[in-house]
DNA sequence: TGGAAATGTCAACGGGTGTTGGCCTACGGT
DNA sequence: ACCGTAGGCCAACACCCGTTGACATTTCCA
């Protein structure tokens, strides 16, 4: 035993594990939990099917692997309140742009409970506490949150998992300029009437 | 041969056929399309799997026949200018609050590509079709339908699938208020700057 | 009333899945 | 130089899936 938190003396099988991972994320992503296979996954990671389980236990503890995922949230305290909407909605999409975790959750999370559950934890945690932090009324955080989440995931099913034409097309200024005031209104605004 | 269009002349086996259509919803709503198996299916409507091969030939022909889907969207050049978003928010709330095929549409979409293209026809047909309707300039209707599609699908996949508890909160007419803005803006608006 | 067509049941098939345990190999500390 | 052990492969198990074809039953027209 080296110490209580291992300094992370580096294995010799730490390649193999990544390329576990890498693999797994890129099947989970493109086609979801069920689809995404073992095999397949061992695959493309060039090893055997058993080394997952090994090394990850079961198909469950190996999508918990890849799909570990943090919005990685600025701190919002720290931007001119009127542009909230836009820095917020710039740096979803160049955080989930080329990273395909996200894909991975959003797909698995219409059929699997515990990836629906990670993703509640995701948004309703890193959200709700970046709009908290920026002190509106308590009794609406919950609620601003929930519907930047709506707006914002919705955003990633049509332009990454369904793939809308328009909404590929668009680029991500163009994006950036239709949704800011969305955003800014969800964050800062007053619901009509 | 009868005519060529049948008149419908009613067979014994539809109560049959409409109990597997409904069983299959509800399966494919809850499940998505892999869990969802024949097997529970065919068990919920209480007859034996090869009836579900006989009368919808296999799996995706049985996905394909319970997913039908309309929009039903209103004729948009009724409707006052001003309230587009609110009669549009508040059409697809009650639209499919209680009709769960958007939300089997929806769960399979993540996985099947089938069920994606169908996603994609419903929305680029039929509501770019209704958004060109009143028409604005033609360079951006599709780009406008397909924000409309994000926020709409948006709010449909954390309210409905993945269920983020304050989106689930929402009463209708809350949410008819906060998005109605974002909807008229889509459909109305100018991109900022 | 006869018999063809429609409706339904039963048992099985081929294939793919997650998962397991045994065995071989090669590294690395002593 | 040795040998414990971590890393890796192979074959197999048990299960569940979609799908099929043969057989029983009911319906209904001529």
């Amino acid at each position: 035993m080296t110490a209580t938190t291992e300094p992370a003396r580096p294995r010799r099988s730490d390649a193999t594990r990544a390329a576990i991972l890498r693999a797994a994320r890129d099947r989970f992503a493109a086609e979801g939990y069920e689809r995404a296979t073992i095999r397949a996954i061992a695959a493309d990671a060039r090893i055997d099917p058993s080394m997952v389980m090994r090394y990850y236990g079961n198909k469950e503890g190996l999508f918990a692997a890849a799909a570990e995922f943090d919005l990685r949230l600025p701190d919002l305290t720290a931007v001119p309140p009127g542009q909230l909407g836009e820095v917020l909605i710039r740096h979803f999409l160049t955080r989930w742009e080329g990273d395909e975790t996200l894909a991975a959750l959003l797909r698995t999370a219409s059929t699997n409970p515990g990836a629906a559950e990670r993703m509640r934890a995701l948004f309703t945690d890193q959200l709700t506490a970046a709009v908290a932090a920026f002190g509106t009324d308590p009794a609406t955080t919950a609620r601003r949150a929930g519907l930047v989440a709506s707006q914002t995931l919705g955003i990633a099913f049509t332009r990454y998992i369904v793939k809308l034409p328009p909404m590929v097309a668009m680029a991500p200024e163009e994006l950036v300029a239709w949704v800011a005031p969305t955003l800014q209104h969800y964050l800062t605004g007053l619901p009509e009437k």
